[in-house]
DNA sequence: CTCAGTTGTAACAGGGAAGGTTGCAACTGG
DNA sequence: CCAGTTGCAACCTTCCCTGTTACAACTGAG
């Protein structure tokens, strides 16, 4: 599968906004938590717009500005951040649509479909038990 | 999520041939298959190839060539399949090692890695719960 | 023995997504 | 007015999937 960091880096961005706040700072800048992900500025600032369009973050220009939570970490889960910023499904159909005259090529798509459907709805549920303060928890925990 | 199809089309390619020894033939050709799933033989050919790796099907050259199943489809599961043709994890860590000094870009990467793998594997059991029997059987419920 | 039909596989092209990079307008507290 | 930052567009590179062509290898039928 061709999967890609949106999720981790995404995760990653609030875990350091989260932690840099509970150190006593108003905001973080997309330049700091790049130096931390070892990434592009902007890649922050593209997946954080995204995070702010779902209500997770919030942005201030100027002088001073920066990024902050707009909720407790306690409050967003992996879910809300997996809805802000994947919109395609796990697996794909065919790319072509499949022979109609063929009994196969004709049923082929409903029926994995529908359990497509079902493991999407089961990882989302996996996600959803998991929230930020959790992943920030867990990420303190780890060994020096 | 750039999600390919390569599962879709694999169980298509194995629900066909199923289909087609139960109307009694012997074996099926990458070419009959092709024409139902609207795809070149090369694609389907590529799929077996990896299926027979994992001794899911056989293949027979020369005259009257072509695929058979190695298993009876009750005995496959989609787990069977998907761990054919599907070599990645769902998601993916950082491209560049996060900076190490930090300490979310230090921690980051296990605790992730642990919550990935739970999801993974709750996949799996999803996926290990449908035989390729089961989706012969939806694909031929489809509605007309 | 030859031939036709098919697999096996390499090689390459095209498309699309993700990630990286540069550049610059827009904003705002000091 | 200025410095520091976001917002965003544009472009490039890389990677993977898919499609396609080409051809050698194989084998039962005749």
């Amino acid at each position: 599968m061709s999967a890609n960091s949106r999720l981790t880096i995404a995760a990653h961005a609030l875990a350091w906004i989260g932690l840099y706040q509970r150190q006593g700072h108003e905001v973080a800048t997309s330049e700091q938590i790049a130096t931390s992900a070892n990434t592009n500025p902007v890649v922050i600032r593209r997946l954080l717009g995204e995070l702010r369009r779902a209500g997770l973050v919030e942005s201030r220009r100027g002088v001073g500005a920066g990024w902050s939570l707009a909720r407790e970490l306690e409050s967003m889960t992996l879910l809300d951040v997996y809805e802000a910023v994947e919109p395609g499904p796990l697996f794909a159909m065919h790319r072509t649509t499949p022979d109609q005259g063929c009994v196969v090529g004709h049923g082929i798509q409903p029926a994995m479909q529908s359990i497509y459907e079902g493991i999407e709805e089961t990882v989302r549920r996996e996600l959803a038990r998991v929230t930020l303060a959790n992943v920030l928890r867990d990420v303190l925990a780890a060994p020096r």
